[in-house]
DNA sequence: GGTCAACCGGACGCCATGTCCATTTATTCG
DNA sequence: CGAATAAATGGACATGGCGTCCGGTTGACC
């Protein structure tokens, strides 16, 4: 804790909007990181931002002059994996991707790659975004238009505002972790989303 | 809040073990339509146990005797409610309990009932069992055994140890307020669930 | 009416939050 | 190169909820 850490020059989300002084991104980097680290050492929830500070070696004062609260860094921290995954589904190949794949499909692959976000990287950062905060996020309303789209083109008839957000809940980090928790591997999980997926979206013979 | 409230003798969930003091049975009685009344008027989750205490007009030291925290207390106004869904799905006319329906349609009816408990007497109560915990609870141990049960009996081939908790996941009380703060009704919301129950269970053609 | 146990309730210590301001430090300009 | 200036820093402070503890009170039973 005393002196010296590397840094490993976390490139994250950097906003830079005029100029930033260099002991300010200094101290940015090591929020982050320390931040990143901590939320996958214990519970999420239980760190307080004087953990955060103390981590990253700064006062509280400094802290809260970037961040308001815990849930501002850990969306820092998601930006660019969000960021990279929108783009996929955006520009990317099918069936994630735009193309010639059927609605159920482009669904299974969504919640595929849900998946694996909340798996490899978030589960514990996304821990942090508590309750309903998540629902107000730009990234949620990413994801719902998105599948209120897939919705609507499936032409099954269903109402797509109202499936939407029923879609999504599974997507949940306190159910996914919740899920993991008992013991099911991110595999069957995603199967059991894609049962989902092609249950609702699917066209009945 | 001085002095004399009615207290209209919430019959409530009374265990009343061996036997239980007056005064302790009419502060009970004080604490629970205290705390019903406070969920509520404002943000369940900004009730603080000193304001059910003040409300009911007794000490702090009273209120964590019997309650430990906010969610004990909600869960014993919620008690009766849940016991009776519960009744009905064990032993009700059909297709909410046993009997010749669907398992699809069956789900689609249990669905249709727990929009109402959410709808009537509990949104803003369940607002005060937050996260994980809601998990742990006996009552999301039994929706889950339902469901899963369903599923089964759907004979789809799908998994039900990981489709239950994925099905259940809509009915979370943090993605119903929202989308009842959208705008959208709770018919709409039970059509939906309905499609959804239709979509997953309901054998192909 | 007396004894005893259970109940009562407010005071207390703890911890986290968010703010404020005197001081330090990077950057710019003469 | 060395001030001037504005930004950044960090710790002290006030606030508020949580959960506990214990001296006093009161209901229940004999």
């Amino acid at each position: 804790m005393a002196g010296v850490n590397p840094i490993p020059e976390l490139p994250m989300a950097a906003p830079a909007p005029a100029r930033e002084r260099a002991d300010a991104a200094r101290n940015r980097a090591r929020v982050l990181a320390a931040a990143d680290r901590l939320f996958r050492d214990g519970e999420p929830a239980a760190v307080t931002m004087d953990d955060i500070a103390k981590a990253a070696g700064i006062g509280r004062g400094t802290l809260y002059r970037r961040y308001p609260d815990r849930a501002s860094i850990a969306r820092a921290l998601l930006d660019e994996h969000e960021r990279a995954l929108q783009e996929r589904l955006m520009r990317g190949p099918a069936p994630l991707g735009p193309g010639p794949a059927a609605p159920a499909e482009r669904l299974a692959a969504f919640y595929a790659a849900m998946v694996d976000l909340l798996e490899s990287h978030v589960d514990l950062v996304l821990g942090a975004e508590t309750g309903q905060a998540r629902f107000a996020t730009g990234a949620y309303g990413f994801w719902r238009a998105h599948v209120r789209h897939l919705v609507t083109e499936a032409g099954t008839g269903a109402d797509p505002d109202v499936l939407a957000d029923q879609l999504l809940a599974p997507l949940a980090p306190d159910v996914y972790r919740m899920q993991r928790g008992r013991g099911l591997g991110p595999d069957r999980i995603a199967a059991g989303l894609a049962a989902l997926a092609r249950g609702v979206l699917a066209p009945r013979a």
